[in-house]
DNA sequence: CGAAACATCCGCCACT
DNA sequence: GTAGTGGCGGATGTTT
C-alpha cells in the first residue's frame, strides 16, 4: 500500500515490457516514457529497453495500430524489471512460456510491475497470491472474483510488494513507475524524471482522490494554488492549516473545502507531505542531523518529525539516510 | 513511552 | 429551488 514499508533499493538496468494483441497504447506509452527514454544530457539514468513480443508478427493495439517488438520473450531472462501492461492475456489465461519466464525472473530477484489490467497477468502467475494488489476500479470486483487468493486493494493508487508491485488506473502506473525510479536511483533522479514528464512528484492516497483531481489551467492559478507556493517557501514555519485559510482570505472550513475539491486530500495532510518531502531530500542531501532537520521541515521537536516520517515512508529517518543517501550528499 | 493539550476535519445546519 | 459560506460539536489524529 502506498507509501509502502519495502525501502530497499531497488537496481534497475535492463527493463522489458512484453507485449501482446490488446496492448493499451497509453499504459505501453508510460512504459516508455519512464524507462525508454534517453535523458542522459540531464544526467538521468538510462536503461536496456525493449518490447518482447509473444507471437512472431506485430501486435495489434487497442487503438488499432501495431507495434513490432523486436526481441523474444527470451528476453525476460535478462531484464531486472518486467512491465506487465494490458494484452489478450487480461481476458484469457497468459501464455505458459510467458508465465514461466515470468516465474523465473521473480526467482532469480526481478522486480515485475504491473500497470493497470496488467495486473491480471501477475495474478495468474500465482505470484501474487495472499498479496495485496490492485487495478483500475473498473476491474477490481472481477479481478477479485477471478483470483480470490490474491487481496484486491480498490483504494489505493498503487501497491509495491518489494518485488512485485501493481498499480490502478494508467497514470497511477506513472506513480508507481516513479516510485520504483525512487528506490533505485533517490528522490533527486525520480523528481528529475517527474519533472520532465510534467507530473507531480508524488501522489499519495487511494484513486477516488485522483479522479476528482481537475487538470490545472497553465496561466489561470486558484486562489488554493497560490497558496500552495507560498507555503512551500516557508515550510520551515510552524505554518498552521489556520494561516493557509488566512493567506487564501477564507475562513478555515471555507478553505478546507475548496482545498479537498481541488487537491483531493486536506489541507494538514497536504502539509506534513510536503514537510516529509523535504525531510526525505535533506536526510539525502545533507548531513544535517535529524533533529537539525525536523525543525527546517517545521516541527518543533524531532520526535514529531520521526513520528509524521514513519507515518509517510514506513521507516525512521535515520534507516532511511542509511538507504538512500545519495553521492551526491 | 504514555497522558494531557492541542489541531484538524467532517457532518450537520442555518444563513445568504 | 440551487449553490456556496461559515459556525459548531465532537471524533480522530498530532504534538508536546
Amino acid at each position: 500500500v502506498a507509501p509502502p514499508a519495502a525501502l530497499d533499493s531497488l537496481t534497475i538496468t535492463d527493463v522489458v515490457v512484453p507485449v501482446d494483441d490488446g496492448v493499451a497504447p497509453f499504459e505501453l506509452g508510460v512504459a516508455c516514457e519512464l524507462f525508454g527514454l534517453d535523458r542522459s544530457d540531464q544526467g538521468l539514468p538510462t536503461y536496456d529497453f525493449a518490447l518482447a513480443r509473444v507471437h512472431d508478427r506485430p501486435v495489434r493495439t487497442t487503438a488499432g495500430f501495431s507495434v513490432t517488438a523486436d526481441a523474444g520473450l527470451d528476453r525476460i531472462d535478462t531484464a531486472d524489471l518486467v512491465i506487465l501492461v494490458a494484452g489478450s492475456w487480461t481476458e484469457r489465461a497468459p501464455h505458459p512460456a510467458l508465465v514461466a519466464r515470468l516465474h523465473n525472473a521473480h526467482d532469480r530477484g526481478a522486480h515485475l510491475m504491473a500497470i493497470c489490467r496488467g495486473a491480471f497477468v501477475l495474478a495468474a502467475t500465482g505470484l501474487l497470491d495472499g498479496q495485496p494488489a490492485t487495478t483500475h476500479w473498473r476491474w477490481t470486483d472481477e479481478m477479485q472474483a477471478r483470483f480470490p487468493r490474491v487481496d484486491v486493494r480498490p483504494e489505493v493508487l498503487y501497491v509495491d510488494n518489494g518485488d512485485l508491485s501493481t498499480s490502478a488506473g494508467t497514470a497511477a502506473g506513472i506513480d508507481l513507475g516513479l516510485h520504483l525510479l525512487h528506490r533505485a536511483h533517490g528522490t533527486r533522479i525520480a523528481t528529475e524524471v517527474a519533472r520532465r514528464m510534467v507530473v507531480p512528484p508524488h501522489r499519495a492516497g487511494g484513486q477516488a482522490q485522483y479522479i476528482h483531481r481537475p487538470i490545472p489551467h497553465a496561466g489561470h492559478q486558484s486562489p488554493v494554488q497560490d497558496v500552495l507556493d507560498w507555503a512551500c517557501t516557508r515550510l520551515h514555519t510552524a505554518l498552521s492549516v489556520d494561516d493557509l485559510a488566512a493567506r487564501a482570505r477564507m475562513t478555515p472550513r471555507t478553505f478546507a473545502r475548496h482545498f479537498v475539491a481541488t487537491l483531493g486530500t486536506t489541507p494538514h495532510q497536504w502539509l506534513t507531505a510536503q514537510r516529509i518531502q523535504l525531510g526525505r531530500e535533506l536526510l539525502e542531501t545533507t548531513t544535517l542531523t535529524v533533529t537539525a532537520i525536523a525543525h527546517r521541515c517545521g516541527y518543533g521537536s524531532p520526535d514529531a518529525f520521526r513520528a509524521a516520517f514513519a507515518g509517510h515512508t514506513g521507516t525512521k529517518p535515520s534507516s532511511y539516510r542509511t538507504t538512500f543517501a545519495g553521492p551526491t550528499r
